[in-house]
DNA sequence: TTGACTCGACTACAAATGTACGCCTATAGT
DNA sequence: ACTATAGGCGTACATTTGTAGTCGAGTCAA
């Protein structure tokens, strides 16, 4: 089986919203679009035919209204874009990313508090 | 000024290998290809001219040769594409991505140590 | 000086992406 | 029953992306 094609950005803004919602219908998903965000009805029942062509949505019929639902589970998703990216931007080392992470973006002292703990743990099952 | 178009993958790609290589002339950048990368030469020529429109890469005449260099700098680059990738996926929250990264990516404990170094640093500067 | 090469410029072109229109039918209100 | 709506479905279409071919001018070797 040939790999799913990937998504590109505007279907995964709307795959994500789905993600959210669990199960949405393209009203559903229309209106839970950040205000600003100004597309037509009809793009997005676009966006999610696409989706549901490349196998990452579900649709059922509810009447005659077709409800999505996540497939491919978000987590894959995510792996496989982070990887992607990772890939592309260094080279596939993660560390650099990391890096970046910490000395560009703002963390809260809570985020590090958190982040330090994630690291401890890890450290835990690695000696265990 | 309209905000620079983005880079698509391919062009990501040969970028980094600009990047790299500082200053690189097509076939320079075709020869730094990754073993397996199929591709034309005339398609890596392609490429290099987009980045050069879109205002990415600078390049200069040697004799008749164009040679290839950074004009954004790496970093912004990165920035942005990581950013883009961390509102998509994430709603613009970095933490999850942090997350992710650490759970699903494997850190040698000499990366671990690194990493808690650089959330000390976090740190010490915050309380500075 | 005649090939054999190499580059740069231009052109081409299919696929993917971003976005929307139009038509038909079911549905709800009157 | 009659009309204004809303949704489904198919279609459209410009732009961007991935990829390559052609052609003409310079360059090097014989």
């Amino acid at each position: 089986m040939p790999p799913r094609p990937g998504l590109s950005k505007a279907e995964l803004e709307i795959a994500r919203i789905v993600w959210e919602l669990k199960n949405a219908s393209v009203r559903q998903v229309f209106e839970a679009l950040p205000a600003g965000r100004d597309i037509d009805f009809t793009t997005v029942q676009t966006y999610l035919r696409r989706l549901e062509e490349k196998g990452y949505l579900h649709a059922k019929l509810d009447g005659r209204n077709r409800v999505y639902s996540p497939k491919v589970r978000p987590q894959t998703v995510i792996r496989e874009t982070v990887g992607e990216m990772v890939d592309l931007l260094f080279g596939g080392d993660t560390l650099p990313l990391m890096k970046h992470l910490v000395e560009e973006r703002r963390f809260s002292p809570d985020d590090i508090d958190q982040l330090r703990q994630l690291l401890d743990r890890l450290e835990g099952g690695r000696n265990e």
